[in-house]
DNA sequence: GCTGAAAGCCCAAGGTT
DNA sequence: AACCTTGGGCTTTCAGC
């Protein structure tokens, strides 16, 4: 499954997707590294299948498409329901973003926009629906991004 | 800036690009909606332009690609300075997201990733050292996103 | 595992309605 | 605003190394 780790190549690949995974073609990351256009496409296509790519998603600044409000719902759930319930949370309308921490009572942090206050309060309604009890629903003034993660591992890669 | 809110069109490329920002191009949207793939290409081109879609990033398992601990960092921040220091805190390697919150006391939810201990310890003296008072540090078990939020507000988006 | 070439597809720009 | 055309560029595949 994961047994090659990735090499310096595959970092600049992830890296320069980091930065702009429309934009930066094959084609295009191939003239920053030494390979051809077809051995990133080849590479990004094997870094998909271990899992290790997810997928490509645009960052919305979703104040301004409509959605002003910006709630964390940090939440209590019943540890042995915690990933069942983490899948069904992403299918509640509204909800971004599911984190699920090790410790803690308050165990699962939950993100969610919403265009009114009416929204919100269903999203809460329906999360206690599902199971949760929410502790806290705190909102959101704002976010930021790591648009590039710096890929060297301490472990020097080998 | 924003004077035109977004309109039914518009919704169902954010919704596309939210599925597959980099596979789902002008010419596959197109498509799926009833306009050329050049009109798609500005819409989208307007979209950025008004800070809509403010970039396209890939998902990638940490874990997988060699960074096995996930923390989140649970600070408090000077509220006048919050705002400068949310960007200082993304200069941090290993940081991938800063939330500043509205209320509370503990007003600034940092994630980061690391490949191991040190690198963590590292991440946590380097946001004291910013200026956080890091009040609570915890393992994240898992992380989901929403691989496409439902673009229909509730306004009926006229 | 990487390369290079070819066929088909895509994008951006400029002109048209 | 949206459309169409078109030239240049991109992706994918596959033979060859």
């Amino acid at each position: 499954m994961d047994g090659v780790p990735i090499d310096e190549i595959d970092r600049i690949i992830l890296h320069l997707l980091q930065e702009d995974a429309r934009r930066n073609t094959n084609a295009e990351i191939s003239r920053q590294v030494s390979v051809s256009a077809s051995t990133v496409g080849k590479r990004i296509a094997r870094l998909e299948k271990e899992g290790i790519l997810k997928g490509y998603r645009p960052e919305i600044d979703y104040e301004r498409a409509g959605f002003p409000l910006q709630v964390l719902f940090v939440c209590t759930a019943p540890i042995a329901a915690r990933e069942a319930l983490a899948t069904e949370t992403l299918g509640v309308e509204g909800v971004l973003n599911v984190r699920e921490l090790m410790t803690g009572e308050k165990n699962v942090h939950i993100q969610a926009v919403g265009a009114s206050n009416e929204d919100i309060t269903r999203i809460a309604h329906k999360l206690d629906e599902i199971g949760y009890s929410v502790a806290d629903e705190i909102l959101l003034r704002n976010e930021y991004s790591q648009p590039s993660v710096q890929f060297r591992p301490t472990t020097d890669g080998k």
